[in-house]
DNA sequence: CCGTATCCTATAGGATACTG
DNA sequence: CAGTATCCTATAGGATACGG
């Protein structure tokens, strides 16, 4: 164990929730909401393949962890409202960093890959 | 598309990479890379509850990413030796930061889940 | 010691149909 | 519109046995 924490044990709380929260979609739906609240068919549009199952799913344990806020309006048809919360908001910035790193390094990754394909 | 440069169609490169990238198993063994070049069965033995088909399968993903190198040391048994590349260690800062946000989030997660929970 | 090969199971997740 | 319910398949991944 390092000065910074961290946790490789199975029952690891830390390690329960990184899994939980490190999923593309989860980043891909803080990312759509960061724009403002937005309705469900919405965020379905933005994020090509996702299937309803899916996106229902995600939402749910979004909100669950309290990364987003579901508000049902009463009207004709229902809509509903998702709006990420301040502590979805918080973890932005880590998954921006990520996205981040993938957009800079695409290129170095790639030719690895053709490096590595090539030695067999 | 914002002038964050973000991507959320199907195809998208960094969309795939993202998924790769961003598990558990990975960014653990990252971590331990960390401290040093290190054995297969050392590894194993610090991330409780992998397989050694997974840590087989998750060390191979990091090598052809160019994550990780490996060296094989001709010696009677064989060892072989896993080290951090540069481009490894480029990763982890993002990694950091998502793992740091898991440590000092979670009690608020807890509650909201709890939150959640009692609302059925 | 460091794997590969095989089998087996659980889970994720798509497709589709239906409802308040 | 925003789901729920059902079915079905593909994939991940554990357990075990064996090999260089």
């Amino acid at each position: 164990m390092t000065q910074q924490p961290t946790c490789f044990s199975a029952g690891c709380p830390n390690r329960a929730l990184f899994s939980e929260i490190a999923d593309k979609w989860s980043m891909m739906i803080l990312h759509v909401l960061d724009e403002g609240p937005q309705r469900f068919n919405y965020i379905k549009r933005q994020l090509e393949g996702i299937s309803q199952k899916s996106l229902t799913q995600t939402l749910r344990k979004l909100e669950r962890n309290g990364l987003v806020h579901r508000e049902v309006i009463a009207s004709s048809p229902v809509a509903v409202r998702y709006e990420i919360t301040p502590l979805g908001r918080s973890l932005q910035s880590p998954f921006r960093a990520l996205y981040r790193w993938t957009y800079e390094n695409l290129g170095a990754v790639e030719t690895a890959r053709q490096a590595y394909d090539q030695r067999l």
